[in-house]
DNA sequence: CTGAAAGCGCTTACAG
DNA sequence: CTGAAAGCGCTTACAG
């Protein structure tokens, strides 16, 4: 911690070396107005005589001026910044929702504050810490829990929330999310009916929602064909590429082998990939292989892999949409608060039918 | 825009289903204190009587007191809060150098506001906003740019910068970069000791200081092997995985074809390599393929893709180093202010000995 | 339509 | 070692 002596000496460099900030009384000043009308030319929040407005507007050209956010955050007690809680900045497959989040955010004026909350827990109280110190007027949870610190959760504090990509159950605000469970029980349908009987499943961690979520949907899929998810052929790794990979050094022991694979993500897929190939199994000859997510490197590995897209960016916009009606004070209703939108099968290179029975012993 | 009156039902939900904010007043009210020894006591700024020092935690513990952000900037005159400019959020690359510069800064209090600068300009004009409402105290430009607004550019608002990853060439701030010319300049000579003759370069965007220096480097590796870089064998791009496959789609059609490709960055390699494989050209055995920046994907095509590592998180946290001390008020000198680490070459499985000359026409 | 004045929640000289 | 008071730069009832 800088001790605050040392923040004089930064406001003597920024006043001596930079231009001396303008406020909005140096702006009345030259417009000949008061700092009330400087307000409110600014906020259009009061009609103002055509005359008036133009002198402001002419003084604010002329100075540059730009409204100090920590005063009026400070007065006006919205801060016009929304925090972003995202499990791992890292993975792409969370730009594209930023960026649905940031397009429709920013069109209504506010800022953007992202919350990596990594595997730590302890950042968990960050951003409850956030929240109390009163930095933001709404928050996107990505990751999939409610943040708490010292007992209390996020929701105690009583600012607007929604939960996008990761549904979170019982929770009572807006959430967006995709059919998940759909969409796995889809890829179970789709690998059965290329003959696959023999399949694998590659999850993500046992108590993530997504997991739950994509495990019961494969599941079912398969059932619904007459095959079964065997017990020893359920992989959990963590959404990682090095899990993924791991994951292939049991799956290429394995006798019987099984003849196709639905990994929960694509980055685990594509370490999946590359590891059983690198022992010598071809894909999709020998081992078909679906991901999900459908992130821009799923269609630069080889062969190109098949998989779900998710609508990110619309995702994000759809979230941030709901946080905005939030936070201008309206309740949303019941069955307007959760959205589901459809992740779509990219039918592409990675899965093709069984190979015939004796394939297995060759 | 929100019009401001619906801010002020922002305010009453808050109040209403929300706990009342904790204030100074409240803290110090409870410990029997004033509100100056509580800021005393959280600020560590002066000398406390022990026992008085207790009273005022005890206090804090039992209201959870979070000091409001807003008011300590707008007195402080500071806020704590950095801003990085990256150029693109989804690129894999940047997220380690955020790492670096996020472990270091909050180490030292400071949090980070991320702008986004994308492939449009009008956003410069925005970072350059968000420094003159006071909302940071310094600046991390990842984006080889400095913003301006109107005319202005940010270095006349006498804040702190730097730079990291792309140095920005007339400016005199501190600026943390890796040896991209000898990098490049290595690779040059890697694939010519393999015994390439015909080499090709992919580049970014002409004007970006990163191909300026990774092209300039590796011409000179091949000059001094006696190779030279011809012109007809130059793609520029602009680093994305699209850029990199059209890129490929004009390789495979030369005649007569490069032995061996540089790429500027991996993702464009990635683009390249999927590309060229799926027009039938085997990777090393017709072409060697180097990247640049060690992205984790680059170890999950196939073949692994020998390319340069950048310490990204060194690179950051460096950054922050030098950004902390300008913020100090210290005057970084001219010898320290210019930090160059390596790049370190990972000799994968994507490079190998020139294919024998007939090969060529095979 | 506009202004004078209060006040948001802090920090920090200034006194003692 | 501690307190009373000023003031950071805004916005917004309250008046007129």
């Amino acid at each position: 911690m800088i001790p605050f002596h040392v923040g004089g000496s930064i406001l003597v460099r920024l006043r001596r070396e930079g231009t001396q900030a303008v406020t909005i009384a140096d702006v009345a000043r030259l417009a000949g107005v008061s700092t009330a009308t400087v307000s409110r030319a600014l906020s259009a929040s009061a009609a103002l005589r055509p005359e008036t407005l133009a002198l402001v507007e002419a003084a604010v050209a002329r100075t540059g001026y730009m409204p100090n956010v920590a005063a009026r955050t400070l007065r006006g007690r919205r801060s016009m910044v929304v925090l972003v809680v995202v499990p791992d900045i890292a993975n792409p497959f969370f730009s594209g929702v930023l960026r649905g989040l940031e397009d429709e955010l920013s069109q209504h004026g506010y800022g953007l504050l992202i919350g990596d909350i990594g595997p730590h827990n302890e950042k968990q109280a960050q951003i409850v810490g956030v929240v109390q110190a009163g930095q933001v007027d709404g928050v996107v949870l990505l990751n999939g829990h409610i943040p708490r610190k010292a007992g209390r959760d996020l929701t105690a504090l009583g600012i607007p929330i929604v939960a996008v990509c990761e549904p979170i159950e019982k929770a009572t605000f807006p959430q967006v999310e995709v059919r998940n469970h759909e969409a796995a029980r889809q890829a179970g349908a789709h690998l059965a009916a290329l003959g696959h009987r023999h399949v694998a499943y590659l999850g993500g961690p046992a108590r993530n929602i997504l997991e739950r979520q994509r495990q019961a949907g494969f599941r079912e899929g398969l059932a619904e064909a007459g095959c079964e998810l065997q017990p020893g052929w359920i992989f959990l790794g963590d959404f990682t590429m090095a899990s993924g990979a791991l994951a292939a050094r049991s799956f290429v022991m394995a006798v019987p082998r099984p003849t196709a694979v639905f990994a929960a993500n694509d980055e685990m897929a594509i370490g999946f990939l590359k590891t059983i190939q690198a022992a010598g199994l071809r894909v999709p000859d020998d081992v078909s292989l679906i991901g999900f997510d459908g992130i821009e490197f799923a269609d630069f590995v080889e062969p190109t892999l098949t998989t779900f897209r998710q609508p990110r960016e619309a995702l994000g916009r759809m979230g941030a949409g709901l946080l905005l009606r939030a936070m201008a004070g309206e309740t949303i209703a019941p069955e307007e608060a959760r959205v589901r939108l459809d992740a779509v099968l990219l039918d592409r290179d990675s899965t093709a039918a069984a190979p015939a029975p004796k394939a297995l012993s060759r």
